[in-house]
Parts: structure tokens; sequence; C-alpha cells
DNA sequence: CATGAATGAGTTTTCATTCAT
DNA sequence: AATGAATGAAAACTCATTCAT
């Protein structure tokens, strides 16, 4: 029977794609617990519960399954916040919706964050050569935002701002709150997210009322 | 003969502090390009111009001439801002010294920004024994501007929100704007800090017309 | 019935006896290249058409393949040697035949050679228990040239020398030529063994005028 | 004083040469007992009473202490040579010399023979990238011979033959007999050097004969 | 005090060998 | 018999830390 081969190959195939993706959750874990440096290969393999060396069978190196563990977290992140902003009616949604999947995904898979954090920190770092798919990977990361928020501008839903900027802007605090959850070992909460898509949202309106603003604030001054 | 030994006494304590200063500056700049695991105590010692061992006369490890970096650039970095703002007549110039303090600061120090990052990077990083100095010298970043808006907001300046994370906000978006311009090579520009202070202190304004908006977003979707 | 067991033993035996080859002479080729230590059984099984696995049901270990390998190549180098002493008619072609024929032989098999020269350098080397199979095998080598010597000498042919060192210097300058040749990618030519033949069998002559030669030299001296 | 340094610095100086010394006899041995790939740095290191990691103070790698080893040995090993050689008077007393001085310091010296050796082998292998520096130190050792035997033939003291043709027989017979000696663990006597010696001194000679010889050797076949 | 040589624990990676399928 | 995934021992090399001078 030729069909019986089949089957065989699949299981063959099935178990070496369980190792793949067991030892990229176990790098995901040591990774995110001690950094690039600290991580041991022996162990990313005691977690994945394999031998050191069979560690080698499913990824070249050290620097290897870290490339993988990192753009694996970062596509799955990128794509579920890209599913939810589709569903967003409108730019004050999309907006909610990037911060609220966001923070909800750093908090399922807080070892994926932490080694995140580590990644950008290590990219600022300057003596590390720098990959430029990570830049790419990052770059991503905003560019539905930023295309909402040109959107909206174009529109005049939104007063007149740098998209690239904004996207940047709210891609930050979404990080800085989420970071400081995770580090108090508190939720990121609704009233979280609330506040920071207020604060944007508001801080995007339009200024009927700029001069009436800078003359109150003139009076306090004088 | 306490007269007889002072000046000696002296002589050898500016010294010391020389030692130790330089000591500081050389890991600043080590640990800034290499990070805490590929920095070498060896790399410290030349930047410092002294011997390996001589390290050790001053500092106990790598860890705590790594923290003692660390803490001495954090609080310089404090004492400037804090002094900035101390000169703002109002919340919205605060708020403006407070980024821009830190920008200018970040970028004539920009190794110190680097391991800063780091730092907080490895902060979120589990494994490692969190010192918890370093969050309360996290915590003194935002001290000032969290009272600041605190007070802007029980004088009815702006509208109600809760001031630390406010405060926090502005702390992220600071930090990130710098890393951008760091890595990427340039500088950061006033129009950088303009955009960050205006998105900022316009999503602090009172919301006069909230109802208005709302109704003109639920006409786009419906 | 045992008519019907025969013919399958037999195709068995030849697939098994076809594999045996193949891995000896895969062996050989990346030995050859490699040296015992750089070479991996991967990829001799690979070079074999086989999986590595499989080597192991042929040969116990990696230096009972190697000792395969290099045995049946001395074995071989040496029937050839043999067979074209057999025919030469008296002792110079006999030592003419072993010269040509050895470099023949390693100059079509370079990888043997390789190898060959490789075990030597090895048996000298102390620390590794020495096979003395190895030893023996290479005795083979000269045993034929030594008897003839030894005939020549005592059929009054050739001055009276140590058969044995001499066929050893003999089999020593073969040796030499055909690495050099080997290392800088030429071909043995018959210029070379014409020189070497030469100068051996000149040197195995009697001295007819011994003392006349002594003079001139003393004279010279003087 | 400042004349209290210098024999500080040359007590510094005189240990760290001393510590090179040893690393390197050290290496020799180990080399020379396990070949490249089998020595390890460990043995190296106990075997001059140092710890691993100091080795690496005074050799960069493996591959840096392995060509020190063989260099200073191969160094050492052609200034004997060329030292013999220029008492000798004549090209037979140069030729004497040539085996005599060579045969001794390897016989001293039985580590570095073997890693000499095994050196020679492994040029001869072809994966290995080739130091050109090995080859220019292995043509070195039989320039001066070569010299000689250009000059004698010039001179017409002996038959014309190609003189690097002839050094390098003398060079192979030399280390040939070394070898076995030294695997048989018996000493290189006079008898084998004056063996040697008379062979090649004899097969130098000018033929006078020859048409004798010839027709002797065809009578025979006939 | 200052030095820098010495140490050895710890890390990544390779590969001979085994064994379940 | 054949396969190739899994294993873990071993080896080169690095570097924080110590200590004799």
């Amino acid at each position: 029977m030729p069909g019986h081969t089949a089957p065989t190959r699949t299981k063959e195939d099935v178990l070496a794609a369980y190792r793949r993706d067991a030892l990229l959750k176990a790098a995901v874990r040591v990774f995110g617990e001690c950094g690039f440096d600290s991580a041991t290969m022996e162990r990313i393999a005691r977690a994945a519960d394999v031998a050191k060396g069979t560690t080698y069978l499913y990824y070249r190196s050290k620097q290897s399954i870290y490339d993988a563990a990192l753009g694996s977290g970062l596509a799955e992140l990128d794509s579920r916040t890209q599913a939810a902003m589709d569903e967003a009616p409108g730019v004050r949604e999309a907006i909610t919706a990037f911060i609220t999947t966001r923070a909800e995904y750093f908090f399922e898979h807080r070892d994926f964050f932490r080694m995140y954090v580590a990644a950008i920190a290590r990219h600022v770092t300057s003596a590390k050569a720098k990959p430029p798919e990570f830049q790419s990977l990052l770059n991503r990361q905003t560019r539905r935002l930023e295309q909402a928020i040109a959107r909206a501008v174009a529109r005049r839903e939104i007063r007149r701002v740098d998209p690239a900027a904004t996207a940047l802007a709210i891609f930050d605090i979404t990080r800085g709150v989420v970071a400081r959850r995770i580090t108090s070992g508190t939720r990121v909460v609704t009233h979280d997210v609330q506040f920071l898509s207020d604060l944007v949202w508001q801080g995007l309106q339009k200024e009927k009322d700029k001069r009436q603003k800078a003359n109150r604030e003139k009076g306090k001054t004088e």
C-alpha cells in the first residue's frame, strides 16, 4: 500500500513540528527570564525536555533560536493586532483595539514580553551588530496604526498630526503600562487602557478653543 | 598631630574620589556600548586607565560598579529634571521642561541612555534579583511630574486624570522618542518635543464637547 | 529446503558486500580529505549514500571502519606491488617496479595515499594504542623487495648491504616523492622514478675503486 | 633609584619567558603524544603545571601554540643541521653531517619528532588550510644540503644529478630511519647513518662503467 | 595602594554512538 | 535491515575574581 508511507512521514513531521515548537516555547521562557546572554542552551533544552544536543538538531545556534523565538512572537502579536484593528469601525476604536490587543497579548505571554523588551533594549545598545530584520519587524508593528491615523487626518476627523510620531507614542505608552503591570505582578485593566486611549484621543482632537486656553494659561502665569 | 595627617588624607581622598569617578564614567561608556554581560572588567579598567585589579579596590564586583554607574547617572538625570521643572511657571511648562531636559540629557550622555534602557529591560526580566533601590530610583524620576499634575488637577486647570498614570505616560513617550533618535543617529529636535508636549497637553484639557464627538463617531458607524 | 534459502541469502549477501565496499570507499575519501579526527561518520555515511545508523550495521565504530579502509587499501597496494615485482626479471627491474607501481597506485588513489601518510604519522604518535596488525601490514609492504635484494646480495649481483634497511630506504624515498607531487598537485613522472631508481641502483653497485675515490677526496681537502 | 625598577621588570620578564617556554615544551610533549586534534588545552596546561586559562595568557589559541611549538623546534633543528654542515669539509661529510645531526636531534626530542611527522602528514591531507609558512620552513630544511650538492655537481665531484631531488631523497631516508627507530624504541646507531650515507654517496659517484653494467644486465635478462 | 598574572567555573557547539520505529 | 532522531560527553575559549609582589 503506497498510502502506508504517507502517515509515517506525517507522524515524523508532526513530532518534528512539536519539538520545534516546544523548543521555541522553552526558549521564550528562558530568554524571557534571563535575557540573551544569561540564558543557556542547557536550560532551554531542559525546559523543552530534551537533551542539550537535540536543540541543535532544530536550531543552528543560540542566536538562531533566539531570532526564531522573537520573530514568531512578534509575528503573532502583529497579526493579532492587525486583526483587531481591522474590526475597528473608526480611528478611535482602532487606537483602543491596538492598545487592548497588545496589552492582552503581552499579558498572556509575559515571557515573550520580557524577551521583547530586552530585544528593544539590545537594539538600542550599539556594540552588537543590528539585524536589519528586527527593525523591519518593529516597523511593521505600528504601520497599520500609522495608516489609520493618516486616514483620519486626511478625513479631518482629527487634527493635523504626524501619523508616524503619533503611532509610535501610542506604541510607547502601551509598552510602558504593560511593563509596569508585569513588573508589579498585576494585570493591565480596562481602566488603564481607557485612560491611555482617552488621553491620546483627546490629544488628537481639533483645538477649537486654542486661543481661549492660551489666554487662560497666560492669565494664570501673570 | 591631626593637622599633619589631614592634608595627606585629603590628597589620598582626592585621588580616591577621582578614581571612583573615572571608573564610573568608564563603566557607563563600556556598559552603554556592550550591555552588562558583554562588558568586561578589563575593558572598564582600561577605559579608566587603571589596572584590572584596581577596579576591585573601589567596587566590590561587576554588579556593584554597574549599580553605581546606573545610580549616579539616574541621580544626575533626576536632579537636572527637577531643577528644570522648578523653574516652570505652570504644568504645561513643567511637562515641556520634563521632556526637554531629559531628551537633552540623554542625548548628551548617550552611553548612559543605553545603560538606562538596558537596565529597565533587565528590570522587567524576572530571574535576576531585583534591587529595590532601582525601583525607587525609577519612581523618583516621575515624582515631581506627578505632583505637578496632581496640583493642576486640584486646581481644575486640567481634567481629572490619574496623575501617576499620566506622568508615566509622559515618561514613556519621552524615552521612546529618544531611543528612536539615538538608534537612527539623529538628534531629538524641538519639533519632537513640541509634538509630544502638545499631544499630552491637549489630551489633558477638559472635554467640553464630549457628547458631540461621541455623536459624530456614532453617526459614521451607523 | 536449502536450495530455497540459498539464493535469498546470496542476494542479501551481495547487497551487504556492496554496502561494506561502498562504505569503505566512502571512508577512504572522507578520511583522506579530513584526517581521522575531523572526519565524521555522518559524512562517510552520506558519501556512501546510506544513513548514519547504517554504518554501524557494518562497522562497529569509527576506528573500525578506519582500520578496514586502511587495511584494504594497503592490501591492494601490496598485491599490486608484488604482482609487478613478480614480473621483474632482475633486482634492478624489481626496484623500478616497486617504485613505479606504488607511485602510480598512490596517484590513482590520492585519498588513500593521504590516509596512508596520516596513518604512518599516527603510528609514530605514541599515545594511541597501536594495532599490531598495522605494523605487520607495513612490514609486508617491503618484504618482497627485501627478499629480492637479499637474493641479489647472495648472488653477488650487488654489494653486501642490509636488505631490510635498503628496502626501507627505497620505500621511504618512494613515499616522499609521491607526497611532494601530490601536495604540489603534479604527477609523478618517469623522470622521478628513473632518478630514484638510478640513485639506488648505483648505490648498490660493488665499489671497485673505493680507494681511488677516497684518495681523490682527501686530495681536495688537504 | 631608577635602577630599582629594571630588575623587577626583568624578573617578571624572566618568569614570563619561563612560562612561555614551559608551555611550549608541554605542547610539544602533548602534541607529540596525541596529535593536534586529540591534544587538549587542558592536558597541555597540566603538563606545564598551570591552569587551563593561563595557557591563553601566552598563546592565543590551540593553533597558535601548535604553530609556535612546531616552528621553534624546526628552527632549532634547522640551525643545528646547518651548523654541522658548515663544519663539513666536503659534500660527503656534509651529507653525513645532515643525516647524523638530524637523527640525533630527533632522538633527543622524540616528542618533537612525532609532532613533526604528524605536521608533514597534515600538510599532505588536503582539507585543512595549509599555512604557507610551514612549506617555507620545510624548504629551509633541505636548502643547505641542496646547495652543497649543487656545488659538488658543478665541481664535477659527483655525477650530474638534480640537487633538489637528491637532497629530498636524503631528507626522506633520514626521516624514515628515525621514525622506525623511535617506533621500535631503539636508538639510531652509527651503523644506520653509515649505511645511508654510503648508499647515497655511492649512488652519486660518476658511473665509469655504465656500459659494462648495462651489458651485464642485458645478459641476465636474455 | 596598584598591579596584572593566575585561576577555574561556565558556555557554546560538535559528533560518535544508541535505539525505537 | 535501514533509518535518523536523540543523547551527552568532551573540548576550546572567556572572564570575574583573587592574591602575591
